[in-house]
RNA sequence: GGAGGCAUAGCUCAGCUGGUUCAGAGCAUCUGCCUUACAAGCAGAGGGUCCUUGGUUCGAAUCCAUGUGCCUCCA
């Protein structure tokens, strides 16, 4: 190569590499005996959505791993997909074509799921383009979409083999309903958020005619027309004169008792609560203890319906009606006051709209009868079998399983998998089967018939109207991908399965992560995955997560048009342990940026060097390169054992942090600067090839995390053949070596140029040093580095402090150098005395410790001879230093 | 209302089973340098009552309890 840009552009080869890696098929993995299988699915983001930095996050990371395990000649396969996301694809598939004038109600169910198709095939998947751009390393020949033809076949057959084995019921119940989406929400879909409201004191009169009333406060006055009693607590003295008696409804003058049950709160508004068994999940829990009547006033887009009765309210919006109610009952006179309140009201997480408690028909999960069969979903987490990073999610894993409740899977959609419930005209049901002939077959043979078709009724059945919640199709994924239900001995899931490591974030692990591990254990007896890596949430500075409606959030794409991929991906990963919430700033993506581009130049260097053979070198030349790289590959041995330990531990930023050490310190910052030659000399031959390799290894070590550069210097380094990719170049494994204990030539280096700085003078000027150690071995054969590095122009060994020098201690040792400067003597002194002072202090408190007989008695031997090490380095210090005071 | 987590430098975090790492890192800050790989850089420096108060212990950032403050999940 001849010519390398000065600085670092990433825009010239990010996108050349990542294509060569999908040409030459790197990233695609056929089962194969003779290696060790290494998997990983993605978590399928939604179908509609667009590249966030959550994902960014979450992608890295996998691309990571999935790249180490790669290099390490596992058979790394990362299988990407989307999922179908029902309510939200559906809800954007409703509002484009509301924006086109089509109204989802004029359509057949056919046109409409053709008109979605349509939508996916155009604006679907964009997300899986833009994780290209990241450099994910996924088998995109594998990519899956849960709503394929075989994924939702699966799904169905899953349905099935669980209403067989009595998992799952259809059951009367009140839901969490989201009347702009116009479906059920299971409650994990439905989120808390705490509103300022108003709650209303409403006045109701006693049906006696007595004028008597009592006053009840509710923050929905509108679900007054629903009301079908009122209740107070039976040992609440102030109504005990109630109990039995009967209010009229205001408007309505519906006559409704007074019933007495615990529930009620006697501190809570007046004490007396309105019972509204349709629209409340207590009071539905009342009504049925009391046998109350359920009068249900909403329709399913949350308008009143005809059961309001006043024809006032009937046809609008519940918000619409909450205001005009409130006026209409003061105007009344029965509205005895409000009062500014805050509570709790749950919105659904796809649309946003206020939940409202409707009771419905719906499928259901029975979890209890589903963790009976499968205890293992729990105790592979709490025994570490399904290992949590950061353990700490375990806690939170156990308590929601231990208050485990049933899992509402039917969702009135279209967009998603039919459940195969079949009716009769009825409605009754009559089967659960694939198709309407084996619902058939299996409704005849439940009633005894004879399969004889032909002296039988025709019969007519309609199928279940509803869609499967989106997690039921998820759930299986770790399976499904690799057709593990259509095919359970197939060869792919076979080899790949148990998968290995799953990324995702902290909030889905009920929605999903705990669902895959039961659907594991029940489909294939076996877990899904080894590890969960759960992620932090991505926020910025100022802790608010990261949001479209907030617009805090940097496009991810034009985060990389800036700073390239690589850099986003290290600013992403260096301040983000597991579970830590990640709080990004493009300061931290500059870091990443300005590391690579202190990479490249690194490589600037060491590729523009003039090499020549050994012999024409002095032997200090090639003797101290040698050093110099004896030193080195210690440094290397060692951090990557280090490295390999965070990546056990599942802590990426601390081994990104390692490296990027490794790199710029020890490597640039030392050893370059070691071998480097005075400028327009040439280097020699055996210490190029060294370098050159040193440099393959770290680049290599390097690469989960920035593919990029990586690559491009990797190829840049030698002659390299198509087909040939260092992201699958075989991982460094480290290699004991014997290396040279450098660290008082370096602590003499770094004294030196802080006395430099600290008096001013210049790197340039060279000054001779007089050394007086107890073992000169330390610093005799490493003369000439300490002269390149420290500008240093004659070494001399000697045995007592030369006339006016300035004292540097080296540990124990002493480094000396006289400046031709005045000397303030006092001040060397003071320096010197505040030395000894905090020297002696030091040695008194381990004098005490040595000196307490239970530390003596009770600490571990050689933790008690450390010390006595350290109080003699002390007091070898201390001699040191006093003898220089004695020179003044 | 219930459960869990966290609190260490200006910021983000390490600090594993108590004892030398006399409390560490990166970034930020400050000082001096445009020293021909890199100013997206180089060489240095400063900066912490380890949230409060008790307890256990020869010894506590580390273990226990209390309080305070923040966060998350659930109702």
């Amino acid at each position: 190569m001849n010519e390398l840009a000065k600085t670092y552009t990433p825009q010239d080869f990010e996108d050349k590499w990542y294509s060569y890696w999908l040409n030459q098929k790197f990233f695609h993995a056929e089962p194969n005996p003779d290696k060790e299988p290494y998997t990983i699915v993605i978590p399928p983001p939604n179908v509609t959505g667009v590249l966030h930095m959550g994902h960014m996050l979450n992608n890295t990371i996998q691309d990571v791993l999935v790249r180490r395990a790669r290099m390490q000649g596992k058979n790394a396969c990362w299988v990407p997909g989307t999922d179908h996301a029902s309510i939200a694809t559906e809800a954007k598939v409703v509002q484009l074509l509301r924006e086109q004038g089509i109204k989802k109600s004029d359509l057949s169910r056919e046109d409409f799921l053709k008109h979605a198709y349509s939508w996916k095939e155009k604006y679907g998947g964009i997300i899986l383009e833009q994780l290209k751009k990241l450099g994910a390393s996924c088998d995109w020949d594998r990519t899956r979409f849960t709503m394929e033809p075989k994924l939702s076949e699966a799904v169905i057959d899953v349905f099935i083999d669980m209403y067989n084995k009595g998992l799952i019921y259809r059951g009367l119940r009140m839901v969490n309903w989201d009347p702009q989406g116009k479906t059920a929400l299971s409650d994990e879909e439905v989120i808390h958020k705490e509103v300022q409201s108003k709650l209303y004191y409403i006045k109701y009169f006693m049906a006696d005619g007595s004028g008597d009333f009592v006053t009840i406060a509710t923050t929905r006055p509108e679900t007054i027309l629903a009301d079908v009693a009122i209740c107070v607590n039976p040992t609440d003295e102030r109504f005990l004169h109630l109990h039995g008696k009967k209010v009229l409804v205001p408007f309505l003058n519906r006559e409704i008792p007074i019933i007495a049950d615990e529930y009620v709160a006697t501190d809570f508004g007046t004490g007396c609560l309105k019972v509204t068994p349709a629209h409340d999940v207590n009071d539905y829990a009342l009504g049925q203890k009391y046998q109350l009547p359920v009068i249900d006033i909403l329709d399913e887009s949350g308008f009143l319906n005809a059961e309001a009765k006043d024809p006032r309210y009937i046809g609008k919006d519940r918000f619409a009606v909450r205001k005009q109610i409130a006026i209409d009952l003061e105007e009344a006179g029965h509205l005895v006051k409000t009062e500014e309140y805050k509570n709790q009201v749950g919105t659904s997480e796809r649309t946003g709209a206020v939940i409202e408690p409707r009771l419905s028909l719906q499928w259901w999960v029975d979890m209890k009868k589903f963790m009976a069969r499968n205890p293992q979903v729990l105790d592979a987490v709490m025994s570490d079998e399904i290992q949590f990073h950061p353990a700490k999610m375990k806690n939170t894993y156990k308590h929601w399983i231990d208050n485990i409740k049933d899992w509402c899977i039917s969702r009135q959609l279209w967009w998603g998998q039919q459940i195969p419930a079949w009716y009769d005209e009825k409605g009754n049901l009559v089967a659960v089967a694939k198709t309407e002939a084996e619902a058939i077959l299996i409704a005849k043979s439940k009633n005894g018939q004879e399969l004889d078709a032909s002296s039988q009724q025709p019969m007519h059945l309609h199928q279940d109207e509803d869609v499967l919640d989106t997690w039921f199709s998820s759930w299986l994924w770790p399976i499904s991908v690799f057709d593990g239900f259509e095919d359970p001995e197939n060869a792919d899931i076979k080899h790949f399965y148990p998968t290995n490591d799953l990324v995702t974030a902290p909030e889905i692990m009920f929605f999903w992560v705990f669902r895959m591990i039961m659907a594991g254990y029940e489909w294939r007896g076996e877990k899904p995955f080894s590890n969960v890596y759960y992620t932090g949430i991505v926020r910025d500075k100022q802790r608010r997560k990261m949001s479209k409606s907030l617009g805090n959030s940097p496009d991810p794409l034009d985060l990389i048009a800036k700073y390239g991929a690589d850099g986003v991906r290290m600013g992403m990963l260096l301040c983000s342990p597991a579970g830590n919430d990640i709080l990004f700033d493009d300061s931290q993506v500059e870091q990443g940026r300005n590391f690579a581009n202190k990479i490249w130049n690194a490589f600037r260097l060491v590729k523009g060097w003039e090499v020549k053979p050994d012999s024409g070198f002095s032997p200090e030349i090639i003797e101290a390169n040698q050093t110099s790289a004896r030193w080195f590959a210690g440094r290397l041995h060692d951090a990557l054992i280090d490295i390999e330990d965070k990546y056990k531990g599942y802590r990426l930023s601390e081994a990104l942090m390692s490296i990027y050490k490794l790199i710029w310190d020890d490597f640039c910052a030392w050893y370059l600067e070691m071998v480097k030659p005075v400028y327009g000399e040439p280097m020699n031959e055996s210490t190029y090839q060294t370098t050159l390799a040193f440099f393959e290894e770290l680049m290599k070590v390097l690469h989960p995390f920035m593919p990029f550069i990586t690559e491009e210097i990797w190829q840049n380094m030698a002659e390299r053949k198509t087909g040939e990719s260092i992201c699958v170049a075989h991982y460094p494994l480290p290699v004991k070596v014997d290396a040279p204990d450098l660290s008082r030539v370096f602590e003499s280096i770094q004294q030196i140029r802080n006395l430099r700085n600290a008096k001013g003078l210049s790197p340039k000027e060279a000054f001779e040093i007089y050394i007086k150690a107890k073992d000169i071995s330390l610093y005799a054969p490493h003369s000439f580095l300490l002269q390149k590095l420290a500008n240093v122009s004659a070494i001399h060994f000697v045995n007592a402090q030369p006339q006016g020098s300035t004292l540097l201690p080296i540990d124990t040792d002493e480094l000396f150098i006289v400046l031709n400067l005045a000397i303030d003597e006092a001040a060397e002194r003071e320096k010197i005395e505040k030395e000894i002072a905090y020297l002696e202090g030091f040695m008194k408190s381990v004098d005490a410790k040595l000196g307490n007989e239970k530390f003596v008695a009770n600490a571990k031997p050689e933790l008690v001879e450390k010390e006595r090490q350290k109080k003699a380095d002390a007091a070898a210090k201390i001699e040191v230093l006093k003898v220089s005071l004695a020179g003044f």
